[in-house]
RNA sequence: GGAGACGUGGCCGAGAGGCUGAAGGCGCUCCCCUGCUAAGGGAGUAUAGGGUUUGUAGCUCUAUCGAGGGUUCGAAUCCCUCCGUCUCCGCCA
């Protein structure tokens, strides 16, 4: 969420900012009902700053034995204007509250300007593709020769676009799990563990509602068919529970930055996304995530950024896999962030970059929502920044290992950094 | 799942319709005093929003005693719903 002072302030320039990621503010209609606003706040608050000075009055009367019935007859509609006061001054504050809600973030002054990922611009690569000697497979046609792969056993027992993984693949996937948490731990990220369902609350803390309810699966107790607000969610990725780890806290400043980690499944519904990699591991219901979470100091965000990132490609670095690192431009910048690096993996047998990490600084504007604060040595508490990034999307390095590391009898190396993790073994 | 108790400021803990944003204590900050230490005295110590304003200064208003509704001129206090905690029983990994 923006902050409601700056769209009072300074609505031209944050409508222009908003414009530059294709977001239209419609200026008039918040200007004319932050006028509406002001107007019925005001009488509201007048109205209860009366009731409270004559209710005293009545309570002193009645304490010295007085008649109060004049008292009383003088405020009598008093109470049906407060009634009224109060009912306008809430239906604007909902509808300016309901347009804040849907307003993006205001992308930072580094973001370069487009309208789409073909305006990303690329800021660095690590790695040459390998060079094969042989025709390439692509993960699925790899991991279905060894049994690893059982996509009609998925649908069987759910749906389409989830999988079975096993043997020597599912232990991989294990693998790369431990080695990923192991190797944040060490840069000092703190391991958490936390629940994979969360209520609204926890959502909206980190802005994937109101508006992206649809990408959700929802979880209704079943002695209620109705819905409620005790509904549950998968969550779509560990970044809402770790990061509502903070919400209405008030952290010291000398604790910060808090860094995390945390490896959870993650669910989504990817309405609208039918038809796009409808083949194997990319694009699933339910893929394994490790998460790193930060939250800062504001005037170190975008540092910490860079920081977050290259904790990200260290994974990559260490597993040897080519990528490169794209800043995603105005147009193509998620809902909550005011800036994103994706991370993009070689993928031998698509002959592409595919993105496998997403970091992000979402500055304050997660952090208002969540009310994850900071107190400073003087003074007030003030938001925290927050970032996120995947330290990496599990399900596609192992895409990214099969396919980079296969070799011509189809079977495939095991990277170094993850020998100690299967005991040993070179090939797969 | 059944029965009961309870949710108040950073913490402990009073309050049981009005003068309570909330006694008292602990903690913390500042000041005074004491040659060190210990003790003592004084002051301060929530958050959010609005109005005024060049202002994150000052002044002022409003809201908040788990959350949301209700009763009332007036609610921390009464009523309802929900959430959570604790104890006992049942069940289970």
């Amino acid at each position: 969420m923006l902050d409601p002072k700056r769209l009072r302030s300074d609505l031209a320039n944050v409508a222009a900012q908003l414009k530059t990621r294709g977001y239209e503010l419609d200026v008039a209609q918040i200007e004319a009902l932050e006028a509406q606003r002001k107007e019925w706040q005001v009488k509201a608050q007048d109205l209860q700053a009366l009731r409270n000075s004559r209710s005293k009055e009545i309570g002193k009367a009645k304490s010295q034995g007085q008649d109060i019935a004049p008292l009383l007859a003088e405020i009598e509609d008093l109470k049906t204007q407060l009634e009224q006061a109060e009912q306008k001054a809430d239906e604007v504050q909902l509808q300016l509250d309901d347009i804040l809600a849907g307003v993006p973030n205001t992308p930072h002054e580094s973001v370069p300007v487009g309208n789409s990922e073909d305006d990303n611009v690329e800021i660095r690569k690590w790695g040459e593709p390998r060079q094969f000697d042989f025709d390439v497979k692509d993960h699925v046609d790899l991991a279905e020769a060894r049994g690893w792969f059982d996509n009609d056993a998925a649908v069987k027992i759910t749906s389409s676009r989830f999988s079975v993984l096993k043997g020597s693949m599912a232990r991989l996937q294990r693998a790369l799990i431990q080695f990923m948490i192991d190797q944040h731990a060490n840069a000092g990220y703190e391991e958490v563990y936390v629940p994979f369902m969360v209520n609204q609350d926890s959502l909206r803390g980190t802005g994937q509602l109101p508006k992206f309810e649809a990408d959700l699966y929802k979880i209704s107790k079943n002695e209620e068919h109705d819905t409620n607000d005790r509904d549950l969610y998968l969550i779509p990725t560990a970044e809402v529970p770790v990061t509502n780890l903070f919400r209405d806290e008030i952290i010291e400043e000398d604790q910060l930055p808090r860094k995390c980690v945390a490896h959870t499944p993650c669910f989504r519904s990817e309405a609208g996304s039918y038809g796009r990699d409808t083949r194997g591991l990319i694009r699933q219901h339910q893929f394994e995530k490790v998460e790193l979470v930060q939250l800062v100091h504001p005037e170190k965000s975008h540092e910490a950024l860079e920081e977050l990132t290259a904790q990200a490609e260290s994974i990559l670095q260490k597993l040897e896999l080519p990528y490169r690192v794209v800043t995603l431009c105005t147009g193509d910048i998620g809902f909550s962030s005011a800036k994103t690096y994706d991370l993009e993996v070689w993928l031998p047998g698509q002959e592409a970059y595919r993105e496998i990490s997403s970091c992000s600084n979402f500055e304050d504007f997660q952090a208002r929502r969540l009310k994850a604060r900071f107190r400073g040595a003087k003074g007030k508490p003030q938001l925290v920044h927050t970032l996120n990034g995947s330290g990496l999307a599990v399900g596609r390095t192992l895409v990214a290992i099969l396919e980079n590391y296969q070799n011509a009898d189809g079977s495939i190396t095991v990277p170094a950094a993850l020998r100690p993790y299967l005991g040993g073994i070179e090939t797969l």
